[in-house]
DNA sequence: CTGAAAGCGCTAACAG
DNA sequence: CTGTTAGCGCTTTCAG
């Protein structure tokens, strides 16, 4: 394969020249111009990337780190957001280094994963998804310096690019709608609780009940735990608060994975949805609208906070200055027919 | 950042040994080694992998080109196709380099864009998927020596590694199912024939009938189009077919999101799934269990397929020894309860 | 077992 | 505008 220095000698110009060719083609006289590009063509040169990053220190590459799916299958999440990213990678002509990594690693791993990707310096920017209370990744981007953005805020102290999905606002709609609907019996099944938007969802029930003036009842909230399978939790949870002397009547889903668990259930247990018990499900799951009744949902632009992440961060890594740094996407109550009206 | 000089210099050895402490330990003295190793730690230093790339000509880095998807998400396909793939390469410390085109562009630009990923040399094997008719992609990476792996098969008389799923046994125990029932009318719609997995299926469908001596009824097929949205093909087309004189009693659907559209389609036209008329589904979408029937559906391990598609890859790459690289993969037959019994 | 040195292929600063 | 040249950071061969 021809390299840079065939097509110089054999244009019989410098090395120099034929690289302002391709990357300043202003500063060379149209006629060189012309007789190197013939020289590239009939040599079917193109310059060695590998050598290219080297030279230039960088390497127009980013990386997103996703868990390995437990289904055999890219969690929806992931794979809205990889649309997205995929699509904006595209446009500004950047590359994308997709990892995974074992579900559920312990954080130093998890960790170590991270500082390998940063040290080897194979990306020039990284993004990084699903922050998490305290999440020490966000400190080791910070301190190594490297370029990142995530997808998620975090409660830590810190000053850094992130898009994130107004959780607070989506649950706290639902509330409101719930309670026009004249529910007040309104419980709640959240996604496990280091999750940052864990928090920020179950912070929008909180608000979202007060602002209704429906009185806070610890007994209607549950939060999954961490590992297991998302769907048997949402089937227990759901069944525990149904089991209660006085249960809810309507039911907030904080995931899509958990609701299935959760339809699942109040099928076991014996209720009907839309009928005994009303639902809304966090995240519309392509297939909430296929169920019987339709479920009602929360969708989350998680697309365009593909596409948002990723331009902040190749804006970023370009030192194009970017407004915006700090991006809250507002999802969407979508209202189907797994609500009550108890008017 | 620390380089191997630093390293080199500050422990008193030469750059050759620093490298030959990572790259051949055995090859050096272990108080030496030692010594170099307490230094790089010290240094916190890590090999450039640009660098490392250059010089070993090569990336350790495989790629996967997929169209974007028109809805906002990565199809199914690729979400589980990935799934696997990412799973290997964390296994054998592989990179994946995820691109994605824009949908539905002409070949012409298609090639380009997969020229262009190989004359960049910006990873060492490409995964190619979706083959199909006359596959041009395929000719390419042959012609350039590209080392790669096909999720499909051709039509070409070319020996090339690939995985594929068996498509016509799928469809054709689909068939075999359908008459077990007393199905003899039974309909096709199927997937754009350019792709290599469409004429499969669909001469699954044709081998079907034959074994179970049921006439062929070309009024009983429709291909979709290419473009267009696939759910909207599959509205159409099932109306199209239910508005026959004699219409079909069953219909096999050769792809998911079709089968959103088939479904829609059937209940359009006031009949419904299961009672009025049998259904299965070539691919088992996440959904299709969750449908009033449950849908009954082939399923396929593409995610399996993500695995042995991606080890095959590596291992050509790596230049070991593939006994199997030609795997033909058999899809499930899953029974819900959209098929009614005749008998 | 270790060191020296020649690449790997390209970019960018500088001189002309 | 064009040529020269010094890197970029690592691997690998060959001598010793």
């Amino acid at each position: 394969m021809a390299n840079i220095s065939d097509v110089a000698r054999i244009s019989k110009v410098s090395v120099g020249t034929v690289s302002n060719v391709f990357n300043n083609p202003e500063k060379v006289k149209p006629e060189t111009r012309e007789r190197v590009c013939r020289v590239i063509e009939e040599l079917n040169f193109h310059p060695n990337l590998s050598a290219r990053n080297l030279s230039r220190l960088k390497t127009d590459t980013i990386a997103l780190i996703f868990p390995f799916s437990k289904r055999k299958r890219i969690e929806h999440y992931y794979s809205d957001l990889l649309a997205g990213i995929t699509e904006i990678c595209f446009q500004m002509n950047f590359k994308l280094l997709l990892s995974s990594c074992p579900p559920n690693i312990d954080e130093k791993e998890e960790l170590l994963i991270y500082k390998k990707m940063i040290e080897s310096r194979a990306v020039d920017g990284i993004i990084l998804t699903v922050s998490k209370y305290n999440d020490e990744r966000i400190n080791l981007l910070i301190d190594t310096k490297q370029k990142f953005v995530v997808f998620g805020r975090s409660n830590l102290p810190l000053e850094f690019p992130w898009v994130d999905i107004d959780g607070k606002y989506g649950i706290s709609e639902a509330v409101r709608y719930l309670s026009s609907l004249g529910h007040t019996r309104i419980g709640y099944i959240g996604t496990p609780n280091i999750l940052m938007f864990s928090k920020d969802r179950l912070e929008g029930y909180k608000y979202g009940l007060k602002r209704c003036n429906i009185d806070f009842n610890p007994d209607f909230i549950l939060e999954a735990s961490v590992d297991g399978d998302e769907v048997e939790k949402g089937e227990n949870g759901v069944i525990r608060l149904l089991s209660h002397n006085s249960p809810p009547k309507a039911i907030i889903v904080s995931g899509s994975q958990l609701a299935l668990g959760v339809i699942k259930g109040i099928n076991k247990f014996g209720y009907s949805v839309g009928r005994d018990i009303s639902l809304i499900c966090f995240d519309d799951a392509e297939w909430n609208v296929h169920f019987n009744p339709p479920i009602t949902s929360i969708s989350q632009p998680v697309y365009e906070a593909g596409k948002l992440v990723s331009r902040i961060l190749i804006k970023q890594i370009k030192g194009i200055e970017c407004q915006d740094s700090n991006v809250l996407l507002k999802p969407d109550l979508i209202i189907r027919e797994s609500c009550k009206n108890l008017n």
